[in-house]
DNA sequence: CAATCGTGGCG
DNA sequence: TCGCCAAGATT
């Protein structure tokens, strides 16, 4: 039902983003997908576009030092993904002839790929019919088919069994209502004042049957920011992006004024590989 | 399960 | 201004 709404809306409405063209590859969706992980479309399309000319394949990727990876993930944030994305390139390249798996259990099984990444690339790199779950789509799924406001706490086998339902039985079609729910989500039914007269699904909805009912339930309390590990780490890591070679502590000792957050989070960031000691005692990106 | 992990734009 | 958010994964 919801799924032949979707699939001739999605044909002719889809954003025409670079990781959608014909011509991109597996690797160039699951790159797509780590770097979208938490971050926005707009900010990723400069970065993948440059990822891609550089490095087209897994093997390409992994032959990179870990300092020019972590320089070209720029400031998209959590920059553990590019690590991750690095170590998964190299798990690809030996262990899977450098091609990117397109089984599920397969590529759940790389570093940084969940549940989510994983279903992902396997619908939108292979054409796979799989339940592709992100937070747009659980949305879709909570306003259009349980008539609420909002998705509540996730809950995984039972948001599988719900998208799954939607899906049709073809491997190539429910790719493409897999696309179309993510980005009915993600430009139709967004989460603050959704565009329901925009909507291919408006008349078969059941959040708008039933009046579009506030959402009740559990809200996700917010993260702060500031003041944060995670600002630190921010900071510190921005200093050894930027610096052309290794830094001396003072250099970084000058983006935080409490010495004690500052030492914790640069060895966090040690532990995490995002950042090593030289053996004159100064600070750098992994080599 | 809840906390943690970046960044910047927008209403 | 500032809270809120944007295609999650890991521990």
């Amino acid at each position: 039902m919801l799924a032949e709404l979707i699939s001739p809306w999605f044909r002719a409405q889809a954003r025409d983003l670079p990781w959608r063209r014909p011509e991109t590859t597996p690797w160039g969706v699951l790159v797509s997908e780590f770097m979208l992980q938490q971050t926005p479309v707009a900010r990723v399309e400069p970065v993948w576009l440059d990822w891609m000319a550089r490095w087209p394949a897994p093997s390409a990727l992994a032959a990179a030092p870990r300092a020019d990876v972590l320089r070209a993930w720029g400031k998209l944030g959590y920059p553990r993904r590019a690590v991750r994305l690095h170590d998964a390139a190299a798990a690809i390249a030996e262990q899977h002839a450098d091609t990117v798996p397109s089984d599920v259990d397969a590529l759940e099984a790389l570093p940084g790929v969940g549940s989510y990444t994983a279903r992902a690339v396997a619908a939108f790199g292979y054409a796979r019919r799989t339940p592709v779950v992100d937070t747009n789509v659980r949305r879709v799924v909570a306003r259009a088919v349980h008539g609420q406001g909002d998705a509540g706490p996730a809950r995984v086998k039972a948001d599988l069994a719900d998208v799954d339902a939607l899906l049709p039985v073809g491997d190539a079609e429910a790719a493409v209502v897999s696309a179309g729910l993510m980005e009915l989500g993600a430009v139709v039914c967004t989460a603050r004042s959704p565009r329901c007269p925009l909507c291919p699904v408006e008349h078969a909805c059941a959040w708008v049957t039933a009046g579009r009912p506030a959402y009740d339930g559990p809200r996700r309390p917010v993260q702060g920011f500031a003041g944060t590990d995670r600002q630190v780490r921010g900071k510190l890591m921005d200093v050894l992006r930027t610096a052309l070679g290794p830094v001396e502590r003072a250099a970084l000792d000058a983006v935080w004024s409490d010495a004690g957050q500052r030492d914790r989070c640069l060895d966090s960031l040690l532990v995490d590989g995002l950042a090593e000691q030289t053996d004159d005692g100064r600070f750098a990106l992994p080599a």
